[in-house]
DNA sequence: TGTATAAGATTTGTATACAAAGTGTGTGAA
DNA sequence: TTCACACACTTTGTATACAAATCTTATACA
């Protein structure tokens, strides 16, 4: 947790990716973000580059950098992998984890509840995003933590509605969440892996389905089929 | 593969990294580095920052570039994660190739071969990891290539001594490591991924044992113990 | 001899100026 | 009207100068 200006930017440029405060596919000036961020242009483009290597952003040869984009084609194998990376670091962090590191993680679920209290759905997305990063420090797999964060970045991105809850059904898988986070951290506490794995997979399942209606939305109601006789008049 | 100055500095940088030309932990002095590759400060400083997203450096503030370590520690997570990335890369490869990625994959053998046959052991090494990395760009999935990356940029500078024979059994291991990359084109060509995965895990099985060697050395003779009544004479 | 400290040298970090590439607009000819 | 081209404007890329931090070395003192 640096303070100095610089990784403040970087970690602001990161956030505001993460909860699509600035849309994918959508280039970034590098004029007016320096100017945002009271730096030279200089700094600036470092932030830029490493961010590229991180994945938040592409950079296009004298076109700049626009933020990594999320085409429905990558869904597909966003879906497939998932489940694989997210089982893979819960064992090893049920296995590799340090007592300091479960405090961090508690303190992180903590937020995490207080956020939602708060309503406040941008910062629990976020925290959400936090929460699970740790876990994957906790694996101390450098290699699936590589894998993790990429997906990271698009999960988080995508499920920038599931804390947003628009119905009594959205608060209880809210709370189904919360209750699987504490579940995880218990198991990983325990160091029982193969819990870890069978609550992680029951956590990806919740966001699945809610990622799933997010992406392929209710079909829409019948009777807008029988408007097709009258397209003419549309 | 562009050609201006900017992007020939980060290709070299990286192969010199994997070739280990520039040593695990040493640190890369932007000076002597920007003048070398005729660049001013401020580019080379943005490649620097790239390379720090792709795993290949680490930055540390107001102390520069250091080329990223590979401590004992390490090594132990590395053999554990290699076969579970490499053999889910392989699947997805032959799920999802190109004929166009076969074209270049094939191309890549031939030129491996080709440096085998030259003895050119630093570009053999090189050319090896440059095949793997293509197979990850078939399995087009971001996220285990993103793990792919990472394993590769150490398996390929653990693995400098595999393509330096020492002896007749080194050449035969050799021989053996192409016959089945051949074998892994055949079975990604064809489409058909529990062979490609079993290919890749007989891979890995001859990989792992020279790497093992190479980390933990043949015992040395027993007559050396026998030394340690006369240890005193040294 | 060993340690602490201060001055100098080296190296990294940032701002600014300028060069180069890309983008947009208006004018004129077909 | 439509296309082509020139020109101005905007944005990105690079070099250089300077500021800030770190490292080195010499000296003083215990």
């Amino acid at each position: 947790m640096s303070k100095n200006k610089k990784s403040i930017c970087a970690e602001d440029l990161r956030n505001r990716i993460l909860s699509q405060d600035i849309a994918p596919g959508s280039d970034l000036d590098e004029a007016s973000l320096s100017e945002e961020y009271g730096i030279s242009r200089t700094p600036l483009r470092e932030v830029l580059h490493r961010l590229a290597g991180d994945g938040y952003v592409r950079l296009e040869e004298n076109r700049g950098a626009k933020v990594a984009s999320m085409d429905v084609s990558a869904l597909r194998v966003f879906f497939q992998t998932a489940p694989l990376i997210y089982s893979s670091v819960a064992r090893q962090a049920a296995e590799n984890r340090t007592s300091a590191q479960i405090a961090e993680l508690k303190d992180m679920q903590r937020q995490f509840v207080q956020a939602i209290k708060g309503d406040r759905a941008e910062q629990v997305a976020l925290l959400n995003h936090a929460f699970h990063q740790q876990i994957g420090e906790m694996a101390q797999n450098p290699y699936l933590m590589a894998a993790l964060k990429r997906m990271l970045i698009d999960h988080t991105r995508f499920s920038q509605t599931f804390f947003r809850p628009q119905s009594e059904a959205d608060a209880d898988r809210i709370a189904k969440a919360i209750a699987q986070h504490d579940a995880m951290i218990s198991a990983i506490e325990a160091q029982e892996p193969a819990l870890a794995i069978d609550l992680t997979l029951q956590h990806w399942d919740l966001s699945r389905d809610q990622l799933e209606k997010y992406v392929r939305p209710d079909p829409l109601p019948l009777d807008v089929i029988s408007m097709k006789d009258r397209r003419n008049a549309v």
